[in-house]
DNA sequence: AGCTTCCGTGAATGCTCATTCGCCTTGACC
DNA sequence: GGTCAAGGCGAATGAGCATTCACGGAAGCT
C-alpha cells in the first residue's frame, strides 16, 4: 500500500525529469551533479533514487524525449490529409519553440529550446552509447521513409524533381534539421520563417530559369 | 637551455593532441580521463602538464581543430577561380574523410572521422562555453558570408533562384553540413556522392516544371 | 668532466561525485 | 486513533578523477 497515489508518483517523476532538463540544458549532462538535479526538483539526493535507478537512466530518457519531440513533429506533417511538401516538413521542425516545456503524455513532451539543447548534447552521446544509437537509428529510418514518401507524392504532383532519388532526397531534408537546431541554440539564429522561405525557394518551387533578374 | 629541441617539443605536443583525439572520439570528452590520454600518448600523467595547463585546454584546442577543418574545406571552395556552386560547397565538406589524421600545420589538421566525432561532441560544449561559442560564431559568420557570396554569383549566372535572399540561403546551405556529419558518424550513412547528387537535384539545376513525369 | 636545467615519472593529494543506508515522517487502511 | 509499509532525508561511503610534487636522470654548455 503506497503512501502516495500512482498519479502523484508519476507527477513527481515528471517533475524530476523537468528539473533534470533545466539542469542539463544549462550545465550539460556531465557537469550536472545529482545534488544539482535533486535541489532543482526540490528533493534530497536520496529521494531521487526512489524514482530512477541511476543518472544515466535520466539522461537516456531525456535524450529520448528530445529525439521523440522532433520525430513527433515530423510524423505529424500531412497526417491530416493536407498536401505536405518539403517546406512543410522543415517548417514543422523549425517552428516556434519557446515557452515552458509541456508534458503531452507519458514520456512525451513538446519541443522547447530547453529540450533542443539537451538534444544537441545527446548527439554526442549517440556515437558511443549503443542502445541510444540503435533506437535513434530506427526512429531515423522511419522518419526518412516518411519523408521519402512525401517526396514521391511531390514528384507525382510535379513539385519535386522527377529525377531525384527519394531516399537520398529524404536524407538531405533530414540533414537540414540538426543544422538549423544547432544554429538556433548555439548562435541564436532563430529566424525560422526566413529559413523556411529560403528552403522553399531553393527547392525549386520557383524554377530559376523562369525567374530572370 | 631546454633539454629537448623546440621541434621535438612541438612534435610531442602534436602527438598528445593526436592521442587525445583518439580517446575523445572513442570515449567522449568527459569519459576520457587524463591517465587515458597520457597512456595513449605513451607518457606519464605528470608529463602531460608540461605541455598543456589543463584538460579543458586540450578539449578547446581539439574543438577548434574540428571546426577549423570544416571551415578550411568550405573556405577552399572556389579559391582557384573555378565557378563554385552550392553543390561544390556541400561536396567539399561531405567529401572523403577516412585515413589517419594528418597535421597540416600548427593546430591545423585534415578532416577525419575521428575529428568529426570530436566535432559533434563539441557542438554540445558550444552551448555553455562562451569563449568557444564566440569563436565558433565568428567563424560561422565568415563562412556564411562566403557562401552567400557564392549564391549571389550563382544568381547572376542564373543557377540560383533570383528571389532567394542570399543570407538566408547561406544559412540553409550551412545547415546541411551538421546534419550530414551526424548521419555519417552516428548512423554510418556515408554515401557522400548520393547526398551531393540529391542536393544538386533538389537545388533546381533541373527545374521541376521542365521535368514532368 | 662537472654543473645546471629541464624533462619524465608515478605515487600522493585533495577534491567531487554517484550511490547507499539507517532513520524519521507521513498518510492510507483498518 | 493505531499500525505499518513506503516516502523522504542527508550524512556516510567509496571510487575516480584532475592536478601536483619530489625525485632520478639525461642533455646541453663550459
Amino acid at each position: 500500500m503506497p503512501r502516495i497515489t500512482a498519479e502523484r508518483r508519476e507527477a513527481r517523476r515528471i517533475e524530476i525529469l523537468a528539473a533534470a532538463r533545466r539542469c542539463f540544458s544549462r550545465d550539460g549532462f556531465h557537469q550536472t551533479s545529482m545534488p544539482d538535479i535533486a535541489r532543482e526538483a526540490g528533493l534530497s539526493a536520496g529521494a531521487f533514487y526512489r524514482y530512477f535507478p541511476s543518472k544515466e537512466d535520466v539522461i537516456l530518457e531525456i535524450a529520448g524525449q528530445a529525439f521523440g519531440a522532433m520525430a513527433g513533429r515530423i510524423a505529424a506533417v500531412g497526417e491530416d490529409g493536407s498536401p505536405a511538401g518539403i517546406a512543410d516538413i522543415v517548417a514543422a521542425v523549425v517552428g516556434p519553440m519557446s515557452g515552458p516545456t509541456i508534458e503531452l503524455g507519458p514520456g512525451d513532451v513538446a519541443p522547447t529550446d530547453e529540450l533542443a539543447r539537451c538534444g544537441v548534447q545527446a548527439w554526442g552521446e549517440l556515437m558511443r552509447h549503443d542502445t541510444l544509437r540503435n533506437r535513434a537509428a530506427a526512429a531515423f529510418d522511419v522518419l526518412r521513409a516518411r519523408v521519402a514518401e512525401v517526396l514521391r507524392r511531390g514528384q507525382v504532383a510535379g513539385d519535386v524533381p522527377a529525377d531525384l532519388e527519394p531516399d537520398h532526397g529524404a536524407r538531405v531534408v533530414m540533414a537540414l534539421l540538426p543544422g538549423f537546431v544547432l544554429q538556433r541554440q548555439a548562435f541564436g539564429l532563430d529566424d525560422a520563417d526566413g529559413f523556411v522561405r529560403a528552403v522553399d525557394t531553393l527547392l525549386g518551387r520557383t524554377p530559376p530559369s523562369e525567374q530572370p533578374v
